[in-house]
DNA sequence: TCTGAAATTGCAATGGATGAAAAAAAGCAT
DNA sequence: ATGCTTTTTTTCATCCATTGCAATTTCAGA
């Protein structure tokens, strides 16, 4: 006698938990700091017991990440959509473009609230460790997914150097200018001329010609 | 009736308790596992109270990374070094050589168990966030390094770009040949090549000529 | 309504990390 | 050598994330 449609009551109860905890541990982090929060805290917070929330997420720090696998699923299409011939300079320029954007849009469901979180992250020395983890983790997809869409055309090392590049020039040179308190449009900005940078450079890659 | 010259018997004593926690905790590590050696037991096999392995070190994972200090500043030596009108790929090649060394003969003191260390760092997830982490603050270091060597000639973004290529380059390829199983050697030198790689692609920075 | 699967909860235990005060060791001056 | 001061180490107590387990509750379907 209930909707088997779309999910079931079931599913959708998980799904309002599963927001509701995110939501009120991002809030808590955002108002008392990361550390300062428990997942006593959290757990009260959404209603639900501590226990609970590890059913919902391996640890506090996964909460903060929630949604990364998207972008980053985002990215690899990107790569895989390579139109025969596309160089992989310009490859890398669709892929930043399809990246660094601060749109919202993504999971209407809860975050919006991308600058703040960024701040949280930037705040525990241990999420910037973990973020810098997952990226790392996405780079190695990355030069996977390259190598795939330039098979033969590029080894091992030239994809893996050109993604290295791309992403560390654009993710320093952003932190960079982050830290400096620029807004987030001069960061996204900041990224974009430092992939450019980085893209030019490797305008060459696939050919042999040392100057 | 102790030498005073150079430390005192205080300081002779705590170095060789700090060298024999570290040898103890590598040890363990080494046989059982980061996640499965605890605390208590690195101390016990140390010989000291549990409370005390914390006043030596932070935590259990700053007893990997007890070093890393020293091979950073090397690079940063280097990059202080700049000779007048030495271009940035240069300097960049020369950070390269100074760094990527498998040599030992640093602290004589405890580690020559390099890749011990590294196998350490890869089975436990949390030792590799702490890696990147601190890789990234080291890039800030010499992102701050290479703008006062180049101070009028490099704006922030170029600087953070050049960086931040360079080394991800070289930590990306590395990384990838080592998950492929390639030795050591094999691994240092696919670092070199995608730090060349960069460099060559960076040699017109400072320049305005787009291709 | 009854039943089995899934989700939630309570409870206990492990292990990392920290604060505070007592105890032991080292340095120093007489 | 002896007593006083400073530094380390050790105890002891506590907080908190995380996990395993068993009891309980809720949902879905017959």
């Amino acid at each position: 006698m209930a909707e088997q449609q779309p999910p079931g009551l079931r599913e959708r109860k998980k799904l309002r938990t599963r927001r509701t905890l995110c939501e009120a541990a991002l809030r808590l982090f955002h108002v008392k700091g990361y550390e300062e929060t428990t997942v006593a805290e959290i757990a009260a917070e959404a209603d639900v017991s501590p226990r609970t929330f590890f059913s919902y997420f391996a640890s506090k720090e996964d909460v903060v990440f929630h949604d990364t696998r998207a972008r980053a699923d985002r990215a690899l299409s990107v790569i895989a959509s390579r139109e025969p011939g596309e160089s992989a300079a310009a490859l890398l320029a669709r892929v930043a473009d399809a990246v660094l954007t601060l749109e919202g849009g993504e999971d209407d469901l809860v975050l919006r609230m991308t600058p703040e979180r960024s701040g949280i992250i930037m705040s525990a020395p241990s999420l910037q460790a973990r973020a810098l983890h997952l990226l790392f983790e996405f780079q190695r997809e990355l030069t996977g997914a390259l190598r795939e869409a330039f098979r033969g055309e590029m080894d091992e090392v030239e994809a893996a150097a050109a993604i290295g590049a791309f992403i560390g020039a654009a993710k320093l040179a952003a932190t960079t200018v982050m830290d400096r308190g620029g807004s987030p449009e001069e960061i996204v900005a900041a990224a974009h001329r430092a992939a450019e940078l980085v893209v030019q450079g490797l305008q060459r890659l696939g050919h042999q010609d040392s100057p």
